[in-house]
DNA sequence: ACAAAAGTGTTTGGCGTACACCCATGA
DNA sequence: TCATGGGTGTACGCCAAACACTTTTGT
């Protein structure tokens, strides 16, 4: 796979890429899909080249669906990266040597690249991780339990998941990362997992319904230990106008 | 200028520049450098490109200084802008017609090209702006006036004040952006302009004193109209470290 | 003395925080 | 019946918003 976009490395941008930090929610865990490939011992983000003829954010769509089979998700830029270090000769050579590349596109290759972090909020359970040949391993990793990354990757991890708690405080969260029908509680694991702190029950109900983007549905849960909570969907066109004209208040 | 990049290319990052978005403030306005070239009739960000073995960052800084002679200033990479279509044909050729490029570098210069926004807070007085070349006019252009600019610069100086407006609600703003003594209603007015509407006096006194970065001076301010306003400084430690950690109330 | 801007304090309402009780269900 | 988690309502305190009067200075 890579071999082939290095063959035909005329048709990218060159020295630019895109690194996109995929997060799913399950088992009150913040899941991050990550990518481990033959040659490192080491865990990466899904990322891709950009083709001279397709906008960056079109790239990154490209990455996420690529990754997960899902369009029309939740996605947003948000940092640049682009440390002449963050280029390793070692690890180059690494990948070089493992698909035999040519040393012209391995020249290529082995540039500097300055890579556009996006993130992106998907539902764990529609989500399907795609490998793009053998030489890989694509898997939800618990954030908790993320290892060692390649190159820069933890930092950009790190960042986006900054960047999705600042802005936790500017735009709802939750339709593309929840199933359709979900409880008050599980929403509210949704935000404390994000945030990394509890939050009051009793507080969270009301300020996240004092918001007017749920719909509380006739229907209860079934099948669960204690007491039954209610269903709740997403009210998505009030959803999609404060995901427009923004929150004012914060966590 | 540009030729002698164009010339050097193969030591600059193919197809990725900078454009940085300055503010300054001046007669209670927000200004913006903008530079016009004599190639076009229209305004431009400040912008270049970079080096081979430079941080992305670095290059910014670097944009900063040659266009202010200001070191050690508050820059803040916003965005990064890669759309296609951003890359304009006609715009292109009349760079390349005006100082008569030879067609490979043209061609290096043609491509798309991705931006990665900065922008700066400076004080407008200490800036001074300067020219690269004879073929370029450098001014500050009050933000209220900003006449039509080149490609998408438009779209990323409306992005920069936006990501500025917002992050005025996580961090101080005044010490590049006015003189070392300065009175409330100039630091009030500074942020009435960022803000584009106006603050009550009281209130933002209130406020702005309970962030605890304001040294009150046994001074004040000469010849003006009206009662002399008391000067302030920034207590520049405490300012910092509010930088770092952030507030935690909007405006 | 008058106008215009600066300095200061108080009231009020709403939101965030803290907190206690009842309910439903599975074990 | 007991433990666990879900659902609901209330009291308090702080901060933001609204607001009026006094002070200073130039004209």
């Amino acid at each position: 796979m890579l071999r082939n976009t290095l063959a035909n490395r005329e048709k990218y941008q060159p020295g630019l890429s895109i690194d996109c930090v995929i997060f799913g929610f399950h088992d009150n865990q913040l899941k991050v899909l990550l990518i481990k490939t033959k040659y490192s011992e080491q865990w990466a983000l899904p990322g891709g080249f950009v083709p001279l003829n397709e906008d960056i954010d079109q790239a990154a769509v490209s990455v996420l669906h690529g990754r997960t089979g899902l369009n029309g998700i939740f996605l947003r830029q948000f940092a640049t990266f682009g440390a002449v270090k963050r280029s390793q000769e070692s690890f180059n050579n690494k990948v070089i040597k493992f698909y035999d590349i040519p040393s012209d596109a391995g020249k290529w290759y082995s540039s500097r690249f300055v890579t556009i972090g996006y993130y992106a909020l998907v539902d764990f359970l529609q989500a399907v991780p795609q490998t793009e040949g053998k030489n890989e391993i694509v898997e939800w990793i618990d954030h908790n339990a993320v290892p060692d990354l390649i190159l820069d990757h933890k930092e950009i991890l790190d960042k986006a998941l900054e960047t999705l708690r600042m802005e936790l405080n500017l735009m709802p969260v939750g339709y593309n990362l929840l199933p359709e029908k979900f409880t008050i509680p599980e929403l509210q694991r949704l935000y404390e997992t994000i945030l990394g702190r509890k939050l009051d029950r009793r507080n969270f109900l009301r300020k996240i319904t004092a918001i007017g983007i749920l719909i509380k549905l006739d229907e209860k849960k079934s099948n669960v230990a204690h007491k039954a909570p209610n269903l709740y969907s997403f009210d998505k066109e009030r959803y999609d106008a404060v995901l427009k004209s923004g929150l004012n208040q914060g966590w």
